[in-house]
DNA sequence: TGTTTTATTGAACAGCGTTCAATACATTTG
DNA sequence: CAAATGTATTGAACGCTGTTCAATAAAACA
């Protein structure tokens, strides 16, 4: 049966036009701001047919969600050959930075666009667990040489996502402006340079 | 001339009237989710009539915004008595995670609503930047005590603020789920004290 | 009283996500 | 080949959104 097999392949292909043309029209005008209609005249379709190939626009959410996530993870496994722990920890954090820094819509996408991610069986929620459990474990690495000995590595973890979240979020959804006379890069950077001054104390 | 007074009492009033229709429905539904029907129909006004007292959505929006934060610094203001910086930073820290946590749909709109703030004129801004500025001189207070010698006042604030930021934005955004088996309140307790331990070693 | 100002309405516009009957096309069946 | 079936696409429609505006009501002024 080749052809139920070719229509396979040209309704994945279909899905996949529509997914291009979504993660266009959203890189340039932001999530909130891109519509079904902007999606389907980006990739010359009605709009009308985006339903037959994806549920509803939370469908779409959740595959560039994904994306973004396997985005960030291909940069944070660069730093797989970082011997060091703790350097590697140190580098992860100024990666994951640098990622929202360059894919800001992606980072408001993954970690700041209010939507239901609800259904633990999605396989969105998934990798961001997967992602956890990386930092999960290199934290646990650093504990095993020593660092962080006095914190419980669940709690640590979290603190330190959060840090680092604080400052790409409060970056992403321009709270930066009552920091006067410094740029973004400045804060970022240096802000994170605190922290990283903080956690080679403890 | 008491008639322009009471006129303008009455304008003033109807400008009140509004904003507490739309502080109603939005803290039921959430800002995104409150549109202007909405908080004409709660205050039995046509819609329209919102167009002659506030310039947009984004006017009613600036006004909650400037509610959320004096309602934040009335809070932090209650720290004031604590004689010791460092421990009024921790307990100021503690209050503005509580703060989120009781006031989900202010934090939102304060810190995580896509919304141009930009006119630096508005008070919305300004009120924001004496918060900052508060913060930096509780640090710059800390400092003066021997705490954190070795950073610039700048970049330790924003890091600060940020860490806490992000443990209140993950919550705000449901971004906790991929933390299994612990409740919201014990992560961000837990993962406050962790920041404060590093603190405490600095 | 008549005129001008001010406040409010309700209809309208363009856009949104979504649904659905109609339609065109491709494939299978008789 | 023709008819029937299934599959993909369209375009109109529904009820929503923020916003504008002519018409209108009410109040203040002359």
């Amino acid at each position: 049966m080749g052809i139920t097999e070719r229509k396979q392949r040209e309704k994945q292909e279909m899905r996949q036009r529509i997914l291009n043309g979504a993660r266009k029209v959203f890189l340039q005008n932001g999530y909130e701001q891109t519509s079904m209609r902007n999606i389907a005249s980006e990739i010359s379709y009605s709009a009308g047919v985006i339903y037959f190939h994806f549920k509803d626009k939370g469908e779409i959410f959740q595959e560039l969600h994904k994306e973004g996530f396997n985005l960030l993870l291909k940069q944070l496994h660069v730093l797989d050959s970082v011997v060091d722990p703790f350097e590697r920890l140190k580098a992860a954090g100024r990666t994951f930075i640098q990622f929202a820094q360059e894919n800001k819509d992606y980072y408001n996408l993954m970690f700041l666009v209010e939507e239901p991610l609800k259904n633990s069986e999605g396989s969105g929620f998934q990798i961001a667990q997967s992602a956890i459990n990386h930092l999960h474990n290199l934290i646990k690495e650093c504990q095993d040489k020593g660092r962080f000995k006095d914190m419980d590595t669940d709690y640590f973890s979290f603190m330190f996502l959060s840090a680092i979240h604080g400052i790409c979020a409060l970056f992403c959804k321009d709270r930066t402006v009552a920091f006067a006379n410094r740029t973004n890069e400045e804060l970022m950077e240096n802000g994170y340079a605190c922290l990283v001054n903080l956690l080679e104390k403890g």
